[in-house]
DNA sequence: TGTGAAAGTCATTTACA
DNA sequence: TGTAAATGACTTTCACA
């Protein structure tokens, strides 16, 4: 599908906040509340908006502690890496998980409390997950940049 | 503050979806619509609840390729570290930027069309900013696990 | 904090350029 | 695609347990 400008304009003013009435967003970009309605209908229906979501602050619910964490299996068998998928993906601690090229299989970004938190993920949680052959973990020192809005 | 077992399952169901009504809300957690219309104003007032967002799907807007960059600067003085972080966090393809622990010193989230698109941006964006000594790129190959919804 | 009801605003549908 | 107007649903405020 082909997304003009209005639709680009809209999907920016979107991924920064998205409780903004379709009042406001039809004066913002000079269209009445229906063409405004129907367009976002439309980018739902194709998929191109995936969902709305309320974004929280991490220092605010304690959870100010991030780390990634990189991991090597200690095989690449289909069998190995599908149950190490799905275990991984069923960690709340880990909110991102990637299939990486590189000197590691995998990179995750765990949320947690604090340094002894991580250290009980690690301990209890993480390496409990079989087959992994060894980790690599790095702790965020600061949050240089963070947004989910994409470019378009 | 202290978030009660209600603000909490009202935050685990305001992640998932946004867009929910306080009438649907107030269903799921057996409350009034006025309870749960009071609470949330309370959870954005003290800043728990940072914003609301639109997610949309990568490669549905031709942004499907995403890598992970290390990056060491040359230096470490206040100023080269001031101002490559202003540089790096007005890139739009920079979606996230940390200060990280270990061998390098952040790690960037890049967000682009393609491989080429990437090529373009290390060359003619990334590796412009001064003060930057090494740089080391991982490309995802899949995308296992990926959300903002933090457990409570 | 909690509630239900009133007031005002918004999303959604419809008819039509 | 677009618009303006009607309707029903929702958010927000209020009076009160």
């Amino acid at each position: 599908m082909m997304l003009d400008s209005i639709d680009k304009q809209l999907l920016v003013l979107l991924q920064k906040d998205c409780k903004q009435t379709n009042k406001e967003l039809s004066n913002k970009l000079n269209l009445s509340v229906t063409a405004i309605y129907e367009r976002i209908k439309k980018l739902e229906k194709e998929g191109i908006i995936n969902k709305y979501v309320a974004l929280l602050k991490n220092e605010k619910i304690d959870k100010a502690f991030v780390a990634f964490c990189h991991i090597k299996l200690i095989q690449h068998s289909q069998e190995y890496v599908v149950k190490f998928e799905r275990e991984v993906a069923n960690l709340s601690e880990v909110l991102e998980c990637y299939h990486i090229s590189g000197d590691y299989d995998y990179l995750l970004k765990v949320i947690v409390k604090d340094m002894e938190a991580f250290r009980e993920f690690m301990v209890n949680k993480l390496t409990n997950i079989n087959h992994i052959g060894s980790t690599h973990s790095m702790f965020v020192i600061s949050e240089v940049k963070h947004t989910t809005g994409i470019n378009l």
